[in-house]
DNA sequence: CTTGAAAGAGACACGTC
DNA sequence: GACGTGTCTCTTTCAAG
Protein backbone atom coordinates (compact mmCIF):
# COMPACT_ATOMS: atom_id res chain seq x y z
CA UNK A 1 0.00 0.00 0.00
CA UNK A 2 2.46 2.34 -0.92
CA UNK A 3 1.78 5.58 -2.94
CA UNK A 4 3.57 7.01 -5.87
CA UNK A 5 3.97 10.54 -6.68
CA UNK A 6 0.50 10.65 -8.95
CA UNK A 7 -0.85 8.83 -6.06
CA UNK A 8 0.40 11.48 -3.65
CA UNK A 9 -1.06 14.33 -6.65
CA UNK A 10 -4.02 13.46 -6.96
CA UNK A 11 -4.71 13.30 -2.47
CA UNK A 12 -3.42 16.77 -2.60
CA UNK A 13 -5.60 18.09 -5.35
CA UNK A 14 -8.47 16.39 -3.85
CA UNK A 15 -8.28 17.80 -0.70
CA UNK A 16 -8.20 20.60 -2.57
CA UNK A 17 -10.95 20.73 -4.37
CA UNK A 18 -13.01 17.26 -4.21
CA UNK A 19 -15.34 19.13 -7.03
CA UNK A 20 -12.71 18.78 -9.42
CA UNK A 21 -13.76 16.65 -12.09
CA UNK A 22 -12.19 13.52 -13.17
CA UNK A 23 -11.03 15.13 -16.45
CA UNK A 24 -9.18 18.83 -15.33
CA UNK A 25 -8.07 16.24 -12.40
CA UNK A 26 -6.15 14.36 -14.96
CA UNK A 27 -4.27 17.22 -16.99
CA UNK A 28 -3.45 18.91 -13.11
CA UNK A 29 -1.31 15.29 -12.37
CA UNK A 30 -0.63 14.43 -16.38
CA UNK A 31 -1.96 11.24 -16.73
CA UNK A 32 -4.66 10.13 -18.98
CA UNK A 33 -8.44 10.30 -18.11
CA UNK A 34 -8.72 6.30 -17.46
CA UNK A 35 -5.79 5.74 -15.53
CA UNK A 36 -6.42 9.02 -13.60
CA UNK A 37 -10.12 7.51 -12.50
CA UNK A 38 -8.90 4.41 -11.73
CA UNK A 39 -6.33 5.59 -9.24
CA UNK A 40 -8.56 7.53 -7.54
CA UNK A 41 -11.33 4.38 -7.57
CA UNK A 42 -8.26 2.65 -5.58
CA UNK A 43 -7.76 5.05 -3.07
CA UNK A 44 -11.40 5.27 -2.10
CA UNK A 45 -11.18 1.35 -2.10
CA UNK A 46 -8.16 0.79 -0.17
CA UNK A 47 -10.13 3.59 2.34
CA UNK A 48 -7.14 5.71 1.83
CA UNK A 49 -10.13 8.20 0.82
CA UNK A 50 -12.89 7.66 3.42
CA UNK A 51 -15.05 10.55 2.23
CA UNK A 52 -16.15 12.91 0.44
CA UNK A 53 -17.34 15.97 2.14
CA UNK A 54 -18.48 19.24 2.25
CA UNK A 55 -17.56 22.54 4.39
CA UNK A 56 -19.99 24.73 5.44
CA UNK A 57 -19.12 28.03 7.11
CA UNK A 58 -20.69 28.02 10.75
CA UNK A 59 -20.56 31.82 11.19
CA UNK A 60 -22.99 32.02 8.49
CA UNK A 61 -25.20 29.50 9.93
CA UNK A 62 -25.27 31.52 13.10
CA UNK A 63 -22.81 29.41 15.38
CA UNK A 64 -21.14 31.73 17.54
CA UNK A 65 -19.95 29.65 19.95
CA UNK A 66 -16.61 27.46 19.53
CA UNK A 67 -15.29 25.81 23.23
CA UNK A 68 -12.53 23.16 24.24
CA UNK A 69 -13.92 21.32 26.91
CA UNK A 70 -10.87 19.10 28.99
CA UNK A 71 -13.03 16.16 30.67
CA UNK A 72 -12.69 14.02 33.35
CA UNK A 73 -14.44 10.86 34.10
CA UNK A 74 -15.25 8.99 37.77
CA UNK A 75 -14.54 6.45 38.42
CA UNK A 76 -12.82 5.95 34.66
CA UNK A 77 -13.52 2.35 33.99
CA UNK A 78 -14.29 0.25 31.20
CA UNK A 79 -18.16 0.59 31.18
CA UNK A 80 -17.93 5.01 32.13
CA UNK A 81 -15.73 5.58 29.01
CA UNK A 82 -18.58 3.30 26.97
CA UNK A 83 -21.25 5.60 27.89
CA UNK A 84 -19.46 8.46 27.58
CA UNK A 85 -18.10 7.79 24.34
CA UNK A 86 -21.46 6.60 23.40
CA UNK A 87 -22.83 9.65 24.12
CA UNK A 88 -20.23 11.56 22.19
CA UNK A 89 -20.89 9.98 19.33
CA UNK A 90 -24.46 10.82 19.55
CA UNK A 91 -24.46 14.91 20.50
CA UNK A 92 -23.48 16.41 16.66
CA UNK A 93 -22.54 19.60 18.58
CA UNK A 94 -19.68 17.73 19.55
CA UNK A 95 -17.05 18.15 16.45
CA UNK A 96 -13.63 16.56 17.93
CA UNK A 97 -13.17 13.93 20.73
CA UNK A 98 -9.63 13.49 22.26
CA UNK A 99 -7.87 10.90 24.46
CA UNK A 100 -5.18 13.10 26.11
CA UNK A 101 -2.16 12.18 28.13
CA UNK A 102 -2.06 14.34 31.24
CA UNK A 103 -4.13 15.09 33.91
CA UNK A 104 -7.85 15.13 31.91
CA UNK A 105 -9.05 12.21 30.56
CA UNK A 106 -10.48 13.40 27.15
CA UNK A 107 -10.62 17.31 25.18
CA UNK A 108 -13.87 18.14 23.48
CA UNK A 109 -14.19 20.80 20.76
CA UNK A 110 -17.79 21.97 20.72
CA UNK A 111 -20.01 24.27 18.64
CA UNK A 112 -23.14 25.74 19.42
CA UNK A 113 -25.53 28.70 18.60
CA UNK A 114 -24.77 31.05 21.54
CA UNK A 115 -23.39 30.82 25.12
CA UNK A 116 -26.87 29.78 26.74
CA UNK A 117 -26.97 26.62 24.30
CA UNK A 118 -23.73 25.85 24.89
CA UNK A 119 -24.12 26.05 29.00
CA UNK A 120 -28.14 23.93 28.12
CA UNK A 121 -26.06 21.29 26.07
CA UNK A 122 -23.40 21.08 28.63
CA UNK A 123 -25.80 20.88 31.29
CA UNK A 124 -29.09 19.10 30.50
CA UNK A 125 -26.64 16.67 28.15
CA UNK A 126 -23.22 16.22 29.01
CA UNK A 127 -23.21 16.28 32.49
CA UNK A 128 -26.43 14.03 32.38
CA UNK A 129 -24.06 11.29 32.35
CA UNK A 130 -22.69 10.67 36.04
CA UNK A 131 -19.25 9.66 34.95
CA UNK A 132 -18.63 13.35 34.43
CA UNK A 133 -16.42 14.49 36.79
CA UNK A 134 -14.92 17.69 35.61
CA UNK A 135 -15.69 19.66 32.80
CA UNK A 136 -13.55 22.48 32.07
CA UNK A 137 -13.77 24.57 29.40
CA UNK A 138 -11.95 27.33 27.01
CA UNK A 139 -13.23 29.70 25.13
CA UNK A 140 -12.04 30.11 21.48
CA UNK A 141 -11.90 33.47 20.39
CA UNK A 142 -10.73 33.24 17.05
CA UNK A 143 -10.10 30.47 14.88
CA UNK A 144 -6.57 31.15 13.02
CA UNK A 145 -6.66 28.00 10.81
CA UNK A 146 -8.51 25.07 10.62
CA UNK A 147 -8.26 21.91 7.72
CA UNK A 148 -8.37 18.36 7.40
CA UNK A 149 -6.07 18.35 4.75
CA UNK A 150 -3.11 15.69 5.76
CA UNK A 151 0.17 16.84 5.12
CA UNK A 152 1.21 14.44 1.90
CA UNK A 153 4.57 15.89 1.28
CA UNK A 154 5.63 15.02 5.10
CA UNK A 155 4.67 11.22 4.63
CA UNK B 1 -29.88 34.70 4.42
CA UNK B 2 -32.46 32.49 6.01
CA UNK B 3 -32.30 28.91 5.58
CA UNK B 4 -35.77 26.46 4.75
CA UNK B 5 -36.13 22.88 4.90
CA UNK B 6 -34.86 22.21 1.61
CA UNK B 7 -31.47 23.97 2.29
CA UNK B 8 -30.69 22.54 5.45
CA UNK B 9 -31.45 19.13 4.07
CA UNK B 10 -28.95 19.94 1.15
CA UNK B 11 -26.58 21.17 3.31
CA UNK B 12 -27.21 17.80 5.87
CA UNK B 13 -26.77 15.64 2.97
CA UNK B 14 -23.80 17.21 1.47
CA UNK B 15 -21.50 17.03 4.88
CA UNK B 16 -22.50 13.36 4.97
CA UNK B 17 -21.57 12.86 0.98
CA UNK B 18 -20.59 15.49 -1.16
CA UNK B 19 -20.22 13.32 -3.93
CA UNK B 20 -23.91 12.20 -4.49
CA UNK B 21 -25.35 13.64 -7.93
CA UNK B 22 -27.59 16.21 -8.17
CA UNK B 23 -30.01 13.58 -9.17
CA UNK B 24 -29.56 11.43 -6.13
CA UNK B 25 -29.68 14.17 -4.01
CA UNK B 26 -33.19 16.03 -5.71
CA UNK B 27 -34.78 12.53 -4.72
CA UNK B 28 -33.72 12.45 -1.27
CA UNK B 29 -35.10 15.67 -0.13
CA UNK B 30 -37.89 15.62 -2.31
CA UNK B 31 -36.88 18.31 -4.88
CA UNK B 32 -36.99 18.61 -8.82
CA UNK B 33 -33.17 18.28 -10.06
CA UNK B 34 -33.10 21.71 -11.51
CA UNK B 35 -34.48 23.21 -8.24
CA UNK B 36 -31.95 21.39 -6.53
CA UNK B 37 -29.28 22.61 -8.27
CA UNK B 38 -30.08 25.78 -8.06
CA UNK B 39 -30.18 25.46 -4.66
CA UNK B 40 -26.75 24.21 -3.93
CA UNK B 41 -25.25 26.43 -6.61
CA UNK B 42 -26.74 29.51 -4.27
CA UNK B 43 -25.60 27.63 -1.31
CA UNK B 44 -21.90 27.84 -2.87
CA UNK B 45 -22.26 31.57 -4.58
CA UNK B 46 -23.04 32.99 -0.52
CA UNK B 47 -20.47 31.46 0.76
CA UNK B 48 -22.16 29.69 2.86
CA UNK B 49 -20.47 26.35 1.64
CA UNK B 50 -17.12 26.69 1.64
CA UNK B 51 -15.11 24.17 -0.54
CA UNK B 52 -15.77 20.67 -1.21
CA UNK B 53 -12.80 18.15 0.07
CA UNK B 54 -11.79 14.57 0.30
CA UNK B 55 -11.01 13.20 3.84
CA UNK B 56 -7.76 11.13 3.69
CA UNK B 57 -7.53 8.39 6.83
CA UNK B 58 -4.08 9.61 8.21
CA UNK B 59 -3.02 6.54 9.55
CA UNK B 60 -3.00 4.58 6.40
CA UNK B 61 -0.53 7.65 5.00
CA UNK B 62 1.69 6.73 8.23
CA UNK B 63 0.64 9.62 10.46
CA UNK B 64 1.47 7.89 13.63
CA UNK B 65 1.25 11.05 15.88
CA UNK B 66 -1.07 13.93 16.70
CA UNK B 67 -0.83 16.29 19.51
CA UNK B 68 -2.40 18.95 20.99
CA UNK B 69 0.15 22.04 21.25
CA UNK B 70 -0.51 25.18 23.72
CA UNK B 71 1.39 28.14 23.07
CA UNK B 72 2.53 31.25 24.56
CA UNK B 73 4.44 34.27 22.58
CA UNK B 74 6.16 36.86 24.84
CA UNK B 75 6.03 39.54 24.08
CA UNK B 76 2.78 39.11 23.16
CA UNK B 77 1.74 42.10 20.78
CA UNK B 78 0.84 43.17 16.80
CA UNK B 79 4.05 42.02 15.80
CA UNK B 80 4.56 39.26 17.32
CA UNK B 81 0.59 37.89 16.61
CA UNK B 82 1.70 38.93 12.89
CA UNK B 83 5.13 36.89 12.70
CA UNK B 84 3.35 33.51 14.66
CA UNK B 85 0.07 33.19 12.44
CA UNK B 86 2.08 33.67 9.03
CA UNK B 87 3.95 30.33 10.63
CA UNK B 88 1.22 28.49 11.64
CA UNK B 89 -0.16 29.21 7.84
CA UNK B 90 3.15 27.99 6.18
CA UNK B 91 3.31 24.68 8.35
CA UNK B 92 0.59 21.85 7.01
CA UNK B 93 1.43 19.55 9.85
CA UNK B 94 -0.37 21.73 11.42
CA UNK B 95 -4.42 21.36 11.17
CA UNK B 96 -5.87 23.68 13.56
CA UNK B 97 -5.08 26.86 15.96
CA UNK B 98 -7.33 28.41 18.15
CA UNK B 99 -7.34 31.71 20.06
CA UNK B 100 -8.43 30.68 23.84
CA UNK B 101 -9.39 32.13 26.32
CA UNK B 102 -7.47 32.06 29.50
CA UNK B 103 -3.11 31.17 30.50
CA UNK B 104 -2.48 29.98 27.29
CA UNK B 105 -2.57 32.15 23.78
CA UNK B 106 -2.89 29.32 21.10
CA UNK B 107 -4.04 25.98 20.80
CA UNK B 108 -2.39 23.77 18.21
CA UNK B 109 -3.62 20.48 16.44
CA UNK B 110 0.03 19.07 15.18
CA UNK B 111 0.15 16.06 13.22
CA UNK B 112 3.08 14.38 12.30
CA UNK B 113 5.04 11.21 10.82
CA UNK B 114 6.59 10.08 14.34
CA UNK B 115 7.54 11.27 17.37
CA UNK B 116 11.03 12.40 16.14
CA UNK B 117 9.30 14.16 13.32
CA UNK B 118 6.87 15.71 15.76
CA UNK B 119 10.29 16.93 17.76
CA UNK B 120 11.71 18.06 14.56
CA UNK B 121 9.24 20.25 14.01
CA UNK B 122 8.55 21.92 17.38
CA UNK B 123 12.60 22.46 17.69
CA UNK B 124 13.63 23.24 13.83
CA UNK B 125 10.24 25.25 13.13
CA UNK B 126 8.05 26.39 15.75
CA UNK B 127 10.48 27.22 18.38
CA UNK B 128 12.44 29.00 15.82
CA UNK B 129 10.02 31.95 16.08
CA UNK B 130 12.01 34.32 19.28
CA UNK B 131 8.64 34.63 20.08
CA UNK B 132 7.41 31.11 20.88
CA UNK B 133 8.19 31.38 24.56
CA UNK B 134 6.35 28.46 26.15
CA UNK B 135 5.30 25.33 24.44
CA UNK B 136 3.10 22.14 26.50
CA UNK B 137 2.46 19.16 24.31
CA UNK B 138 0.10 17.16 25.02
CA UNK B 139 -0.23 13.75 23.21
CA UNK B 140 -3.23 12.18 21.40
CA UNK B 141 -3.46 8.24 22.42
CA UNK B 142 -6.97 8.28 20.62
CA UNK B 143 -9.05 10.09 18.56
CA UNK B 144 -12.43 9.24 19.43
CA UNK B 145 -14.62 11.35 17.52
CA UNK B 146 -13.87 13.82 14.46
CA UNK B 147 -15.81 15.76 11.95
CA UNK B 148 -16.13 18.86 9.85
CA UNK B 149 -19.80 18.41 10.17
CA UNK B 150 -22.08 21.71 11.60
CA UNK B 151 -24.84 20.70 13.63
CA UNK B 152 -27.95 21.58 11.09
CA UNK B 153 -30.37 20.98 13.26
CA UNK B 154 -29.18 23.42 16.11
CA UNK B 155 -29.37 26.57 14.33
C1' DC C 1 -41.30 25.06 -8.15
C1' DT C 2 -42.17 21.49 -11.51
C1' DT C 3 -42.02 19.05 -15.87
C1' DG C 4 -39.95 17.77 -20.21
C1' DA C 5 -36.53 17.78 -23.69
C1' DA C 6 -32.18 18.61 -25.87
C1' DA C 7 -27.20 19.06 -25.77
C1' DG C 8 -23.02 18.56 -23.69
C1' DA C 9 -19.80 16.37 -20.53
C1' DG C 10 -18.14 12.96 -17.74
C1' DA C 11 -17.85 8.06 -16.15
C1' DC C 12 -16.70 3.59 -17.21
C1' DA C 13 -15.60 -0.77 -19.71
C1' DC C 14 -13.52 -2.45 -23.24
C1' DG C 15 -9.31 -3.56 -26.33
C1' DT C 16 -4.45 -2.36 -27.18
C1' DC C 17 0.15 -1.29 -26.17
C1' DG D 1 0.35 -0.37 -15.43
C1' DA D 2 -1.10 3.50 -19.20
C1' DC D 3 -3.69 4.89 -23.31
C1' DG D 4 -7.64 5.64 -26.57
C1' DT D 5 -12.20 4.61 -28.25
C1' DG D 6 -16.97 4.00 -27.74
C1' DT D 7 -21.17 3.88 -25.13
C1' DC D 8 -24.07 5.10 -21.60
C1' DT D 9 -25.56 7.80 -17.90
C1' DC D 10 -25.79 12.08 -15.64
C1' DT D 11 -25.68 16.90 -15.60
C1' DT D 12 -27.04 21.18 -17.27
C1' DT D 13 -29.76 24.49 -19.49
C1' DC D 14 -33.71 25.89 -21.59
C1' DA D 15 -38.29 26.21 -22.41
C1' DA D 16 -43.48 26.22 -20.69
C1' DG D 17 -46.99 25.45 -17.17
Amino acid sequence: MTLDDNDKAILRELQEDASISNLNLSKKIGLSPSACLTRTKNLVETGIIKKFTTIVDEKKLGIEVTAIALINLSPLNRETIHSFLEDINKYPQVQECYTLTGSHDYMLKIVAKDMESYRNFIIDSLMQNPAVSGVDTSMVMSTEKRTVSVPIDEV
